[in-house]
DNA sequence: TTTTAACACGAAAACGTTTTCGTAGGTATT
DNA sequence: AATACCTACGAAAACGTTTTCGTGTTAAAA
């Protein structure tokens, strides 16, 4: 059973495919007689116009493209979220792309995606598009006036819409909380340097140690190619070790707990530690997290609000917009 | 600069529009010389051909629907990136709705999908379709041979292609491994029994009782209207205190772990707990879950060879099968 | 020199829409 | 009675492909 078209119940009705559309679409110029017979039938038939077709005819697929790095995240999935909800409010559907963090991937997707599947595109960098700095086929779509907005991993360089999380703000917020919780000697759990939300978390650090005046505290950059878990145990294995740890994100925070309990450090007696991502391990450990909610759903709603108007209103909206979100910090046991 | 087509390449460079698309497509009708000019000016734009006008030709999209409740979480987020690649190893690409666990979303989906966006459907049905007991739209698609595979919450009744957890089994495992280890009153936090993987889990909990022989046991079916905590809460204001828990899900587990330490209960000496799902909470709670791991992505990729296979042989695939993937018991401290 | 075949390309249809324009028949105006 | 104007519908183009079929030119065969 085929799905009905505007040729076929033509056909069965006897009359032409330009009556049918207009009889469907509520045409004056079809008398009301016949509008009501054809309406009555295609309802009956179930009837509902291709995608495909109308796609097609308006140069318009209502389907936004967006292309992110991982989904077994819960920043990554909630920000999606957040677009699906908004895309759906306004009629459009969303299509995801995984590029596993690589840049191959990330081209090829945004290659299928733009060969008129969508009408937009959302994304966040892959770590190794960040990392070597290859935007080639960013720029190249943006050469296109190819609807575009960015969001948390963007190239910095670029002038295209983003929306960030305030990373700098965050590690500042969560540095000084630690140190108004009377931390002495407080350590920055981070990213290599090329990863930008570390590096904008730690300028936060800094911002907050040198403010407070503190004049010692530690920086570890972790690198994921190793065991993460030794790199952190490493912190607990020096002569002076932190009372209060900023992590950049909730595995890590989680991790510095966990190793930190089994040298019987009390938490937050002895150590404070404060996370980043108010995902669900800052809920579950023993003591729960201390952390900064970046919005995700928030950033995702902004993001396709920028979207939906960039391709609503092509020409008001031509120069790049760059959109921060707040951090908050949420308290918990761990602090 | 608009995105070229096979027209406006055909009208540059003065040939008809049939040359060019033949001339892409190494026709051995068109000489090498043409062919060659046409495949060279081809790539200096950069040109593709448009999805949308491929997929009225061809009445095939290229693109899979998936609608499953919510995606802020490690399991669905799991099995989608299962789905991903796998559709993308065919070339296909995947679009994705979130039901939010309502009914009228999901219709709303499955009809915007199904009007030619997508060329098969993957599903995990919202609760309330489950708890309703509401099919209508899904025996719609079955009627219409539209390609379909459920995933995890399908239609228990309808004749339809699944790729299911063995909860029962994962149910058994878990009470059995408890059991094993010298538990004599064991509770099981449960979901209302509507929930089919709850019940299904709660079935193997029984069975392991039953088979070890084990006469006293709590059943306690947690109503998320309610506070959840609090009802946890409540297996440890009895007369006797269970000495072993299984939760159906990662959540009741660290919850029960959290609430029972609170009481100054030690686990795993005098209560041992077991999960259900091996994600992210059970890996960072103090001590770490055991739990039961569900090969999400696993489960993914069969979902979608499933489904490709429907979609390219409609005919020999016309019956509807039932996939289990097994489930694995993976052993951590809180046993 | 005429017939045949190969070659290289173009015209047109089809997929399913929407929209512009054209027009036959009827009614109202002068 | 001639003109103008509705009313109600159909034909056709357009969106971008692919593919079938037709055809003019040239080269080979008879």
């Amino acid at each position: 059973m085929k799905k009905a078209s505007l040729k076929s119940i033509a056909a069965e009705l006897g009359v032409s495919v330009s009556t049918v559309s207009k009889a469907l679409r509520d045409s004056p110029e079809i008398s009301q007689e016949t509008r009501e017979k054809i309406q009555a039938f295609a309802r009956y038939l179930d009837y509902s116009p291709n995608k495909m077709a109308l796609g097609l005819r308006n140069q318009k697929t209502m389907v936004i493209g967006i292309i992110v790095p991982e989904i077994v995240h819960h920043f990554f999935s909630t920000v999606i979220s957040g677009l699906e909800e908004k895309a759906n409010e306004y009629n459009y559907n969303v299509m995801i792309g995984l590029s596993n963090d690589q840049l191959k991937k990330e081209k090829e997707l945004i290659e299928a995606f733009t060969n008129g599947s969508v009408d937009g595109l959302i994304i966040s960098l892959s770590k190794e598009s960040m990392q070597k700095k290859n935007f080639a086929h960013i720029e190249k779509l943006i050469n296109q006036g190819f609807p575009l907005v960015f969001f948390d991993r963007a190239p910095e360089e670029l002038p295209v819409n983003k929306v960030l999380v305030n990373d700098e703000e965050g590690g500042y917020k969560a540095t000084s909380y630690l140190l108004d919780k009377g931390v002495q000697y407080p350590a920055i759990l981070s990213t290599p340097l090329h990863i930008s939300v570390g590096k904008e978390r730690e300028k936060g650090f800094l911002r907050a140690v040198k403010e407070q005046a503190v004049d010692e505290y530690k920086i570890i950059h972790i690198n994921e190619q190793f065991d993460i878990v030794e790199q952190i145990a490493d912190l607990f294995n020096q002569k002076r070790i932190p009372d209060g740890i900023f992590a950049v994100n909730e595995l890590y925070a989680s991790i510095a707990l966990k190793t930190a309990q089994k040298k019987g450090i009390n938490i937050p007696r002895d150590l404070k530690i404060i996370g980043f991502t108010n995902g669900i391990i800052s809920k579950t450990t023993t003591p729960t997290l201390t952390t900064i909610d970046q919005h995700g759903k928030q950033m995702g709603q902004t993001a396709m609000n920028i979207l939906l108007n960039c391709i609503t209103n092509p020409e008001e909206n031509s120069s790049a917009s760059i959109y921060i979100i707040p951090t908050q910090i949420i308290p918990r046991e761990s602090t």
